[in-house]
DNA sequence: AAAACATATTGACAAATTTCTATTTGAAGC
DNA sequence: GCTTCAAATAGAAATTTGTCAATATGTTTT
């Protein structure tokens, strides 16, 4: 059964394995298709498939088809939205204002 | 052998278990001794023992010995070094300037 | 239609993580 | 010193996750 506990938990699953991790720093210079992504990391096709559902899923990365290349690409609204999240799980009574903490 | 990868990695751990983001609310309210979290979660004192290990050994959560209690709150430094490496590793060539979002 | 390529899915296995029981450490009170 | 209580550690079992090989799906090109 889901709740929201296990949701954030699988929200942040997305930052908590190396090659997600390196993953994200890859896309940080713009979007780059899978075939791109699988050149640079010491992972087979499918282990490549696989991480990029959970970085999805999670919100982080956004995908767009085009023919038969998929191109990947951090969510700037995804990244909000965990960012906020973030501040609001971790957040206390004396600071809860989510203020920006720069 | 650690990298920075699999160190970001093992930070963001912290949140991505059901219990540990229970725990997180749990010290929303202030500082609360072990003894007290482990009465409103279902796992044995071990358990509990194991997971604060990895929530003060990420930084969002600081500890306090005071007798035989050890007593755990949210770090505010911890925290804001936290949502400054999310914001970090996040961060497009376009919106790499880390913006307040908040 | 067939071949080539990019990606997804399936199923199996290995490694890591979560959890427990049992035990240990350390502090407080009798 | 002995008991009691809080927390940590050790070791084992169960579960989850990461990985691969094999295969399937879907698109483009010949």
């Amino acid at each position: 059964m889901k709740n929201k506990y296990n949701e954030t938990a699988d929200i942040f699953k997305a930052f908590c394995d190396e090659n997600r991790v390196k993953i994200l720093e890859m896309l940080k210079s713009g979007e780059k298709c899978g075939c791109k992504l699988l050149e640079e990391l010491n992972v087979t096709q499918p282990t490549l498939s696989h991480h990029m559902k959970i970085l999805c899923d999670s919100g982080i990365v956004e995908s767009r088809k085009e023919g038969k290349w998929t191109h990947y690409k951090i969510s700037t609204d995804g990244r909000e939205k965990i960012i906020k999240l973030l501040k609001e799980i971790t957040s206390t009574i004396i600071d809860n204002n989510n203020n920006c903490l720069g």
